[in-house]
DNA sequence: CACAAAAATGACAACGTTGTCATTCTGGGG
DNA sequence: CCCCAGAATGACAACGTTGTCATTTTTGTG
């Protein structure tokens, strides 16, 4: 079995706590008791057990919430919330919960209050809505958002801005660069603060180049394969439709490349067609797609830093955590489904 | 603060333990007493204190053991897994380890000595390693085991099945009865009992068919797109190459369709492609992927179960759990990426 | 109907840690 | 040299649950 606190204590030959105060950090232990005790520490290997530090400590679970059919997405997040949890210490829980379940603020409630909960990382949409941060404001629940937005306010570890709006407007730009003239937006559901970020870096960039904006080419729609075919097809039909297609995500952009197919369009020649994501799957359609990066890995990583920064200058008023970056801004990546516009 | 366990034993007029035992379905409470108090418990909105179950008990954490690139996979398995273990009491431990990882070992027995886990879900390649299962048993650890075969051992919870051998046999013998002769398979890796058990299966649909096997049209690789779209140039270039291509998993599948594109070979008219799996992607290539359906979610809910029916045998002599299916077999999705042979 | 066996229920300790408060040291001022 | 304040250390309860074993109730048998 593995090593107590106890264990320790006989070691260097003091009161269990004592190495307790020792692995907390508190001030009132002598050097020459602390070096001691360290140094049982390490000869045992002694890691303290997260369940009996949660049970009368103030919790060591974070909860990563979520509600998202990107699988991909999910993963990548998962992953590096994992990292940073366990190079700090803390057990991720995972909870996929639907946003639309009329119960959901519940759900958290039950969540916040049972189980010792250190923390949350909410995605979207839990981390644009702005009822339930309030509640978990009012509830002094801790908690950091991933979400869309152009700059972070300063000294709040409490979000993870993801710039959407000047990748938009990069990626917009380029195909401007190209010569298109008609782009058209196929955006995700309104209520993503990401597809309306997308969108304004989108009309930004038409704009600072001049070109009018053109209704028809814009149309709302859901973040799937289908939604994007869709559209696109009903694009294909206009009287003039566009040289380019911008998918607000790449599954759009997928549905657009399929739909072109099957209408006989080739791509990129007649139909330049980009994305938004990068997902591994933007490397898999044929041609490839032309998109912008999104290093959820990363993301999550900066998240849960910021989160644990977070806990622990409220538990203990410092944190050893450098200040964790908290803004990021996707960067183009230019594939196969983009070229020149032909005319 | 939260409700615990004694006020619902108040509530409900019984001792704390009984409680207890009706939480963790051991199976010597009264039919009158459980009823009595899942209504208290549902009163109160009681959530049992993990951390304090953990602290005292045997466990109430299940780890999730993967190693595997492909997020759909895990996503659904998770999933499924995440139900089962909700419904039965239990939290899921999200563990991706390195298989290649000199150390899994001792990654393995730090999770185990360390975190007083109740169980392990183990997914290829983990599921196959003969050597940690051995470990495992030896230290009395808890797990099931997701993995191919074609018939489940009596009695045995510690393996869930799928027939991968069946099923590729029925996709194989589809692209048979197509008029097909010439039929590749683009393997995954060798170390992989899934793609030895598709080979297999494969090999018996032509032998069945009396279709002399090939050698030139077997090609072992990786269970990836790249390697898919590598093997399938290779076989393009074939003096006589095949009319059909069944790869091991759609990643492969939509590697060779990429392919297939690039040499301006049509699909499926001058060539079948066939997957495995069903991962979201294959409809949302073009053309749509014929494959084999693998309802993951629904294994891994079953695995869930036959573990936890394992460990409340094992604690109690008895489960409450209905025994869990043990053996899956994919069903072919006809899509539009196969048609019959036309030459 | 008596009695044993089995099933159901309960009382209480124990898990490994932190919080609280008590006790023991240390050093400086009188 | 004594006393006291403050720092350092320790003893012990408490957290919410499950394990163990004792006790009560039910069931089955002759």
């Amino acid at each position: 079995m593995s090593a107590t606190i106890k264990d320790v204590a006989n070691l260097a030959g003091v009161s269990f706590k004592t190495v307790s105060r020792v692995i907390n950090r508190e001030p009132s232990v002598g050097e020459a008791l602390q070096t001691r005790v360290w140094e049982a520490i390490k000869t045992l290997d002694y890691q303290p057990n997260v369940s009996a530090r949660q049970l009368r400590g103030s919790g060591a679970f974070i909860a990563f919430i979520y509600d998202n059919p990107n699988s991909h997405y999910v993963i990548d997040m998962q992953h590096g919330l994992l990292d940073t949890c366990q190079e700090e210490g803390f057990e991720l829980l995972i909870h996929p919960l639907d946003a639309t379940a009329p119960d959901v603020m519940a759900d958290m409630d039950r969540l916040v209050r049972n189980g010792h909960i250190a923390g949350l990382v909410l995605t979207p949409p839990f981390s644009e809505n702005e009822a339930l941060v309030g509640k978990l404001r009012e509830r002094d629940m801790a908690f950091v958002r991933i979400r869309s937005g152009r700059d972070s306010p300063e000294q709040d570890h409490t979000s993870v801005m993801v710039d959407d709006f000047t990748a938009a407007l990069d990626i917009t730009r380029y195909l401007v660069e190209l010569g298109h003239q008609r782009i058209a937006f196929l955006g995700g559901e309104l209520e993503h603060g990401s597809s309306l970020e997308r969108q304004a870096g989108y009309l930004a960039a038409l704009s600072d180049a001049g070109i009018a904006e053109d209704v028809s080419l814009i149309l709302p729609g859901e973040y799937n394969f289908d939604s994007g075919s869709q559209r696109t097809q009903q694009l294909l039909r206009l009287e003039r439709p566009p040289t380019a297609v911008f998918g607000a995500n790449d599954e759009i952009a997928a549905g657009a490349l399929f739909a072109a197919r099957i209408n006989h369009i080739a791509v990129p020649q007649a139909l330049s067609i980009a994305g938004f994501e990068d997902s591994p799957f933007s490397r898999q359609t044929w041609p490839k797609l032309t998109t912008v990066h999104q290093p959820n890995t990363e993301i999550a990583r900066a998240a849960a830093a910021n989160l644990i920064h977070g806990i622990r200058m409220a538990r203990f008023g410092k944190s050893n955590l450098d200040e964790p970056e908290t803004l990021f801004r996707p960067a183009v990546v230019v594939r196969d489904s983009t070229c020149p516009v032909m005319s």
